[in-house]
Formats: C-alpha cells, structure tokens, sequence
RNA sequence: GCGCCCGUAGCUCAGUUGGAUAGAGCACCCGCCUUCUAAGUGGGUGGUCACAGGUUCGAAUCCUGUCGGGCGCGCCA
C-alpha cells in the first residue's frame, strides 16, 4: 500500500522537479496518518521539497497533487496544514488484504527465499561457568527473535553459540569444583574467594564424586602446603587497596591451579571437562525451555587444539598486521579505528581472549558468512572497536561485522552478578512466569534501552502482563470459531471472500488497517533490528483493533453473508497474529 | 580524566533518518456482562519531553553547554 503511493509520488515528482538541481529523494516518506480527518495515509515530501526548490511547501503540494497519477485504489487527495498531502484510499483496497492473508497462511508477510544472502547470527554464548541470568534471558529472546526476523525478510541465517572453553576461567571453575569436590571427601580448607560459591558448584562435584568416588582426593594439608596467604580487603579499603588485594587474590587462584594440575595429573582435565559439561548441559536444558536453538554450538577450545588459531595467527602476520613487542604479540587494530593496538599472544605464551575470538570470527567468514552479527551485552561496547577492527583489516568491509548491544537487565533486588551465590536464573523467571511471558516481557522493550525487570509482576501471572493480551486476542478468535461450530453453523471461506464489502464499520476497517501494515512491521523490524516494534504493533497495533471490535460487534450474526465477512476477517486476524507471536518465539494458544 | 549509552505522565516504557494536538500499559476516577471467554471494552484525571542556549516554516528528535544516572577504558574473559 505505501509502496504503491510511494509510486504515485515518485511519477509525480518528476515534472516538478524538472530543470532543477533538485534530485528525488531516495526514499519518499508515507505514513499512517494518525488523525482519520488526516485520510489513511500522508506523506511530507512536498515540505522536504520546499527549501531546495525555493517555492512554499503548499505551492509545491499543489504542483505535486496536480502531477499525481490517477489510481483505482485513491479516492481522494487533499492537501492540509503547511503541507501535508494525505490520501484517502478507497475501502477495498484495505479489504483485499484479508484473501492475502488467507491464502499465505502461515507464510503471510514472509520472504523465506534467502535471497538477501547469509548472515550468521552469534548471540547469548554465556560463559559455561555457571547457569544463565536474567541478563542473558534478554540476549537469548532477542537474538532469537531478530534471527526469526531476518530469516522471515529474505536472510538466509545461521544461529550460533560460541562456549568460552577454553582460558583461565575454566581453570577458577575446575579449582571451585574441586575444593567443593574435596569438601565433600572431608577434606577442610579454604574456599578460593576468586572461586564461584555457588550452589551450582556443589552439585557438579557430587557429580563427580558419585561418578568417581574419592579418586580425585587429596589431603587438605597436601593442596595447601606453601599456598601463597589469601587476604581479605578489611572494612573502608580504599579503590587502590582493594585492586591490590584483588590482585593476591588472583596470584592464590593462580597457585590452587597450578597446585590441582599438578596432583591431579590427567584428573585435571576430567575436571575440567565433567565441570563444563555439567554447567553447558543446564545452559543448554534452560535454552531448550526458553524455545531458543542454535543450528551450531562452536567450542573454543576445539578451536584451539584444532591449530586454527595458529593458523588465524599466520595469516595476520602473513598481511603484516601483527608485531612483537616486550615479549608479548601484537595487533594492529590502531590503524583501522580501535584506540589502540592489541596483544594477541601475552608474553608467558598464551593467546588472550580476543585472540581466540578473532579466529573464530575469521572461521566464520571462511565458512561463507560475509555479514556476522554478534549480540552482546552492553559492557562490552569497549571491546566492538578492536574486533571491528581486526575484521576490517582483513575483509577491507567496514560493514561485515553487525554489533547489537543489549543494554542491562536490573532487577527489583538489585544487580545481579555471578559470583554473588544466590541469584535469579534465566531457569527460575521460565520455572515461575512461563518462556512466553519471560520472552515477550523483554521483547517488549527497545533492547537498546535499560530494562527494569519486575519479577513480581513476570511471576504473578496476572492480566497485567501484556502477553495475555495478545494471546488472549488469539483465543478468542479461536474460541468464536468453536461457538460457530457449536450452534451448528459454519464458515465458508469463499463465501466471506466474496463479501469482503459488507466489512465497512470503524471497527473493521481499524483492522483492516492493521493487517496491511503487517508486512511493512516486520520489514522494519528486521531491517532495524528492532523485534521490538513488532511487539508493540502486536499489542497496541492489532490486538487492541482486534479487542475493539469484538466488544462492538457480534461475529455470529443472522445475516449469512456478513457473517461469513466477519469470519473471514478475524480468521486472518487469528493468521496475523499467529505469525506475529510465532516471530517473538511466543506461542499463540486456543484457549486461555 | 577520556569514550559510549541514557534522562518523556505518579511507576514501567514507546515515539528520535526534524512534521499536524507528545502516546501506551499500570495506578487513580466514572461507565459496559440474561448476548461469541470481563486475561476484554468505552470515557476521564495526569506532561516545563532533565535544564539552558542555538539551527528553521517547524525540535522530544539535530548542534553546543550544564546537571543527573549507567557502562567501558587489562599482556582479564
């Protein structure tokens, strides 16, 4: 439909223009006119004009309705306030939509021809060092939601996850397991206070002790023998004392490694990998519930031990973007727009993470994805520049990498962190409001924008929850088809197809309005990255005309042909919105 | 100190490639069920779009500054 008046004005705009510098706009804007005296549509291009042509954004209207190409689906065109040009569209042109709808069913507003290329899609990848938050709860709805999205608008897309294996944080979750480990043997010693305390550690070191027995046991005074003192920052330490306490803290975890490895022999690395799985194997049970899925789970350290990271290392240095300095391997991310060079390989040998990120990012673009979008959470804003830049360096696109930050989820008790024991789990907001609640809850919100949590609310399961809402519209619809069906009536689709024109009350051209705005909705979304304004068109846009008119009007009516109508205009309503709900990873149920 | 994000109704938030009278939900007030599910619906109260300047036909939106909040500035991951 606006593509159709964007035409219009395209050809109109020609003899206007003609013999001035002025040049078409790229893209002519038409929009819902919001005020029905407005008309259905309106479109500002004659006030852009204005200035570069010299002349008064009314006179340029009338240039442009005068040049304007008749067409059967306008009525009428009017020009008002300083210069807006609103048209009026005959009521057909809006009740075509509803033998659109019927006739893609499912694949109603969809592109699924992947005509636009691959894209890969890497989102949530949560360190496996301890089950998901409600943090990653929102990468988890929103990267899903806008993979749904680009797949619908002709992406083709690949879901990935990307399991941080591999590095020093594995080592601080195989010491925390084992200490839990060596407690559960009868051993006493201190917890490493860089170690994760929670709960969660426990149950993966009765895991191993019921898989092992006391196998892995060493006598507390033989795992502490010449352990560095671990201090405590005492009450009122100053920023400076407490990053130097932070700093013996780490130089114990370091020792208590090194200590395990050395005991432990090749029962260090069963740790390690019994510990991993125990923690991905929950992430991956939480994903499950949340209705998430990947098309690959991408281990670092398979990345590692398969020597592509070396091999990544040799072709950076091949393209001379690499040098040593002070022992250490650098990057040269300066050049291409990070504020500083990188080290890729420390001086004690080991690859930092960024390292191993860039191979794995270099593995994508080998695998044939030339468009990567990564979804992360909003503290890791300082980390985009020298990926970016590293990818430029080596594509020379400065638009092959696609960044979407997810700004931070607080909750009503506070930030919540990892190490802090006792925390909200993406498991426990599924267990207690339901994955449709949960994701439609965070998909409601501009993902660039804080998001208050209210787990109150989430958990009450009330009408106050917007998901109902539209799921109710759903419901209802369904349930109208039952009561038909019921009182032995039933519907004819060719029948209501043929008497789309009795639909001519407010209420029904409100949603008839609403069903064609559906493809340009999820165009948008996708296009910005925003599943949120699909959210909103859901609740306010559809459900609430949908709501509207069902309280107005009666659907099973004596009058045969307009009750076929009105069927035929909710059962596309119910299409509409089951594809809308389906989008978000929402389920549209039959009854409530 | 430097960089990025944010500040819109009592609360939570839309709206920001400049457009017509700034919207929704919740809360609050007044209505609507003998009739397809009231998890619904109709109406109302509620605003210095943080503040101060600037740009122009027009600014919540763009520019500058100030105030307030969040995050980031490792040979951590």
């Amino acid at each position: 439909m606006k593509s159709h008046l964007q035409e219009l004005l395209r050809a109109a705009v020609l003899p206007v223009i003609a013999g001035t510098e002025v040049r078409v706009p790229d893209s002519i804007q038409i929009d819902s006119a919001k005020d029905k005296t407005h008309g259905d549509f309106a479109s500002n291009l004659a006030l852009i004009l204005a200035k570069p042509l010299g002349k008064s954004p009314r006179a340029v209207a009338e240039l442009l309705v005068k040049n304007l190409p008749a067409s059967p689906r306008v009525s009428k065109v009017e020009i008002a306030g300083p210069g807006f040009i609103n048209f009026f569209l005959v009521a057909d042109s809006f009740q075509a939509i509803v033998a659109d709808v019927l006739k893609a069913g499912d694949k109603f507003g969809r592109d699924d021809s992947g005509s636009k290329g691959k894209i890969m899609v890497e989102f949530v990848s949560a360190n496996p060092t301890g089950p998901m938050h409600v943090g990653h709860g929102r990468g988890a709805a929103y990267g899903d939601a806008i993979s749904n999205l680009l797949a619908a608008t002709g992406w083709n897309v690949w879901r990935e996850y990307y399991i941080n294996d591999a590095g020093r944080q594995v080592d601080i979750l195989a010491i925390s397991t084992w200490v839990r480990y060596l407690e559960l043997c009868g051993e006493t010693l201190p917890f490493p206070k860089r170690g994760y305390p929670a709960d969660y550690i426990n149950r993966a070191a009765q895991k191993i002790k019921d898989a092992h027995g006391e196998k892995f046991r060493h006598a507390a005074s033989v795992v502490m023998a010449d352990l560095p003192e671990e201090p405590v920052a005492p009450e009122g330490a100053s920023d400076k004392e407490k990053d130097a306490i932070k700093l013996r803290q780490e130089s114990y975890a370091d020792a208590l490694i090194l200590r395990a490895k050395s005991l432990l022999g090749d029962g260090y690395t069963a740790i390690v990998r019994s510990s991993l799985d125990d923690q991905l194997a929950v992430i991956r049970s939480t994903l499950q519930s949340f209705n998430v899925r990947f098309d690959q789970w991408s281990s670092e350290a398979a990345l590692v031990n398969s020597g592509f990271v070396q091999k990544a290392l040799a072709r950076l240095a091949e393209k001379g973007l690499t040098y040593e300095k002070d022992g250490a391997q650098w990057m040269r991310t300066e050049e291409f727009g990070d504020e500083k060079d990188r080290v890729l390989v420390k001086a004690d040998g080991a690859a930092t993470y960024f390292c191993n990120d860039l191979a794995y990012h270099i593995d994508k673009l080998d695998r044939g994805y030339p468009l990567l979008m990564d979804v992360w959470g909003a503290d890791h804003h300082g980390y985009i520049a020298r990926v970016r830049a590293a990818i430029e360096a080596l594509t020379d696109r400065k638009d092959a990498l696609n960044v979407q930050l997810i700004q931070f989820v607080t909750l009503s008790s506070g930030r919540m962190g990892k190490r802090s024991g006792n925390f909200v789990t993406l498991q426990d907001l599924i267990d207690e409001a339901g994955t449709d609640a949960t994701r439609f809850f965070y998909l409601m919100r501009s993902h660039e924008q804080h998001l208050e949590f209210d787990i109150d609310l989430a958990r009450s399961q009330s009408n106050d929850n917007p998901v109902f809402y539209v799921q109710y519209a759903h419901a209802r619809v369904c349930s109208v088809f039952a009561q038909l069906k019921e009182k032995g009536g039933n519907y004819d689709e060719a029948a209501g197809l043929a008497a789309l024109h009795r639909l001519d009350n407010e209420h029904e051209k409100a949603l008839l309005v609403q069903l064609n705005r559906f493809p340009e909705v999820i165009r948008k979304a996708a296009a910005e990255y925003e599943p949120h304004t699909l959210a909103f068109y859901l609740r306010d846009g559809l459900a609430d005309a949908f709501h509207s008119y069902y309280n107005a009007h009666k659907f099973i009516v004596d009058d045969a042909e307009l009750q076929s109508a009105r069927f035929a205009l909710i059962s596309a309503a119910r299409q509409v919105l089951h594809v809308g709900l389906t989008l978000l990873g929402v389920s549209a149920p039959e009854k409530m």
